[in-house]
DNA sequence: CTATATTGATTACAGATGTAAACGCACTGA
DNA sequence: TCAGTGCGTTTACATCTGTAATCAATATAG
């Protein structure tokens, strides 16, 4: 199951509100992405469709919520993006990504704390 | 100027390549992605199309070499997974590509390295 | 010189995507 | 009871993608 670009940002919102109602969808994504509400309304049931939201019915209108995890979805497209885009050759990647993002100096604390844990677990593993 | 999953492997041939003839494209990707030579053809006629090939007649054959650079191309579909999936965080997004790929001792330092050459400039430029 | 093979160009076509209008049903105020 | 209103459902449609066959022109073999 494929999530696209536009879907993503529908996605985005439901996994932050753990459950929402169509007309928040629509008040909190449409202006801000020039979506008339029609689009939006297309985005949810396409999403329903596709499994990737399932709907609820409270009252007469349903409450929408997601039902594929997000680490799940995440993990799919970064390893798409991954073998597409960089040729399965992560480095690099990361070096782009490093490079191009504004960090706080907490956040590249941790990631300088996971890159020691990774370098740790080689030594021992695999000795190289 | 957008380039779809498939073209990217197509671009990658290239730009690794510097220039190459539809034979060659054909030779080592048709096979290995199960396109009928007939697919690969379309995708380089789509490039040149989209601009992202460019061609020089060499007899009565083209050479094709990329008329964009990687980078930019890198830049552009980065910046697209970062919006769109990540929804602008650039940090969990390292986070999960961290802990996702295979790293080398070597590259695991190099990363370090410049997470502290960033750190650094965060530190004297906005003294967060 | 003619038949065949090569290679770029054109055409095909179904499914996904972005974008949205139209439809229908149930409720609500007049 | 009747016209709006709100919300989910259907339908619409152009473009992009994946995948490929066919066409046309040229070169090459016989």
């Amino acid at each position: 199951m494929q999530i696209s670009d536009a879907e993503w940002i529908v996605m985005n919102l439901v996994w932050e509100t753990e459950q929402i109602e169509a007309n928040e969808v629509i008040e909190q994504l449409a202006e801000a992405n020039e979506w008339s509400p029609a689009t939006v309304k297309t985005m949810l049931h396409r999403l329903v469709k596709k499994g990737a939201l399932s709907t609820e019915p409270i009252g007469k209108r349903y409450l929408y919520r997601s039902s594929v995890k997000r680490q799940d979805c995440i993990r799919q497209a970064s390893r798409t993006i991954l073998d597409r885009v960089f040729g399965g050759h992560a480095a690099p990647a990361l070096m782009h990504f490093v490079k191009a993002s504004r960090l706080s100096t907490s956040e590249i604390a941790e990631l300088k704390a996971l890159l020691d844990s990774k370098e740790t677990k080689r030594k021992e593993s695999d000795n190289v």
